[in-house]
RNA sequence: CGGGGUGUGGCGCAGUUGGUAGCGCGCUACGUUCGGGACGUAGAGGCCGGAAGUUCGAGUCUUCUCACCCCGACCA
């Protein structure tokens, strides 16, 4: 079985990276560190889009689109923000090309150099904020909820497929309020909109946190995040969100006039997740035998395998597949029926398993004979061969039973790593050894965080907003403590 | 940007002391197969990443160059 793939527990990156080119979701593009999101990888991204922003819409969001570049200029007003991106940004100098002297090549045309240089967006907190300035005026333009799907480049050293690529696509909410409290309420609406969405979408539990100083957004003045496991037990950030204070308002001058005729500045969110949740999708729930997707979000749900041997057999079988794609379809399911000749179904079988389709029926001259249907679910591998009647309502269920065992499953693999530590050793044991998330107590301090980066590569992946006060001494400095917070390596 | 590695049919690779390229998979056609990655037969497909050099002769040797991958520093 799986003999194309790497073994996830030998070589657990070479294993994602066998994965994602094997099941055909994406491959290394003729540019530099920039991915082609093949059909089947971008299926899973639009089911990701949907589910997100049918959530977006219902909590009052509006789409809408803006530009690419950004001009220099706006980009170095807000100054934690700069340096925060600066190191990784592309740059648009130029706006023509031109046949050298000897009529050969295309160069740069050194006449067109640009008045203003223009970033290629890592992000459009900018760009907005400087339209949102003529936009608002009062409070009544207030709130402004806009959320944008787009692409954005940041110039990484390293690349991976989905996980960190140059090129990314997202989606970035906007928002603009006229209290701080309304605007804190929205971060967290937001951040509470991401977690329901891996929870009940991805199957992925996440915990829910304030980032520390050290990891928080540029430009923000509070981060929130949903932090998820892998199975390799290092940490993913799946989504963030940011409370953004006045910084921007203040930088691009947006100001509007209150209930009381005074003028104030306006308050700021942003909040994103991108193309890099196919990746924590991939990496949270697949085996050796290739993807596991979840029902909710996979580009198929169900697929059929006719077994034959004369075209007698295939006739009767198609007509009784027909019938049952039919069924299944009315019933919101999404089914293809693999009539390919050129395939045995084994090939078949381990193909929709690489795939991570859900669920598989297989139909042979038995079947039809005893009126049965072989079914088979992907999160466990097994099969059981049923009575065909009320196969629609069987299938709805089971793929219930996917989508909710493959939480579950999750869930417990994060509680047997995570682990509530109150010694140095143990953290380095843990650490080294086998990874997971690790609840420990700190001092708070930039320095001691920075120290323990240093020391085991493990990062705050943020403070809990759950996690109970409880005093304590500080796992590095043995300073005293109030609550446990998230390290783990990550991502 | 440091350290390591790889460039040879679509993909994965082999290629000896230099002698003019081969294997597996895939692909095409036909036939037999079909309840867990089938088999046979016959085909198609490559100026060996690029440039310069050494040589009668370079996939192989020398120099330069480009690209990609992996490991580090930086990041979602």
């Amino acid at each position: 079985m799986a003999k194309f793939l790497t073994n996830r527990e030998e070589n657990y990156a070479q294993w994602y990276n066998d994965l994602v080119i094997k099941a055909d979701l994406a491959e290394n593009s003729a540019v530099r560190g920039c991915m082609v999101i093949k059909p089947y990888g971008y299926a899973i991204w639009e089911n990701i889009q949907a589910g997100l922003d049918k959530m977006f819409k219902a909590t009052g969001h509006v789409n809408a689109y803006f530009p690419l570049f950004i001009p220099k200029s706006f980009f170095s007003r807000e100054a934690s923000h700069v340096q925060g991106f600066a190191k990784e940004c592309a740059v648009v100098t130029h706006y023509r090309l031109k046949m050298d002297e000897n009529g050969k090549d295309i160069v740069v045309d050194k006449d067109a150099k640009l008045e203003e240089e223009l970033i290629v967006r890592p992000t459009s907190e900018t760009i907005i904020w400087n339209s949102y300035k003529n936009w608002i005026q009062s409070y009544r333009d207030l709130p402004i909820l806009i959320n944008q799907w787009a692409n954005v480049v940041r110039w990484e050293m390293r690349t991976r497929l989905f996980l960190r690529t140059a090129e990314f696509l997202w989606q970035e909410g906007h928002t603009a309020h006229a209290t701080r409290e309304e605007a804190v309420e929205e971060t967290k609406r937001m951040l509470n909109v991401y977690a329901d969405f891996a929870e009940n979408y991805m199957a992925l539990p996440v915990i829910k946190g304030y980032k520390s100083e050290n990891e928080r957004f540029a430009g923000a003045l509070d981060t929130y995040t949903i932090e998820a496991l892998m199975q390799d037990g290092k940490a993913l950030q799946g989504g963030t969100s940011h409370f953004l204070g006045q910084n921007f308002a203040k930088a691009f001058d947006v100001q509007f006039t209150d209930k009381t005729g005074k003028l104030d500045y306006v308050w700021a969110t942003s909040w994103g997740v991108s193309t890099r949740m196919v990746g924590a999708l991939i990496m949270a729930h697949s085996d050796n035998n290739g993807l596991i997707l979840p029902p909710r979000l996979a580009p198929l749900q169900t697929v059929i395998v006719p077994i034959y041997k004369t075209t007698d057999q295939l006739e009767k079988i198609s007509e009784k597949a027909g019938i049952i794609k039919a069924d299944l379809e009315k019933a919101g399911i999404s089914v293809k029926y693999d009539d390919r000749e050129n395939y045995k179904p084994g090939y078949k079988f381990a193909e929709y398993e690489l795939k991570g389709v859900p669920v598989r029926i297989a139909l042979g001259p038995r079947d039809i004979e005893n009126n049965t249907v072989e079914i088979a679910r992907r999160d466990t591998l097994q099969k059981e061969t049923i009575p065909d009647g009320g196969l629609a309502s069987h299938v709805a269920g089971l793929l219930e039973d996917i989508q909710s065992n493959m939480f579950r499953k999750a869930l417990k693999f994060r509680s047997d790593n995570t682990f509530y530590l109150d010694k140095w050793s143990e953290f380095l044991e843990i650490i080294d050894n086998q990874g997971g998330f690790i609840m420990a107590h700190w001092d708070g301090t930039a320095e001691t965080e920075e120290k323990i980066k240093e020391e085991t590569k493990a990062t705050i992946r943020c403070i809990p907003f759950d996690s109970p006060e409880e005093d304590g001494k500080c796992i590095y400095s043995g300073r005293p403590s109030k609550r446990r917070v998230l390290f783990a390596r990550s991502y």
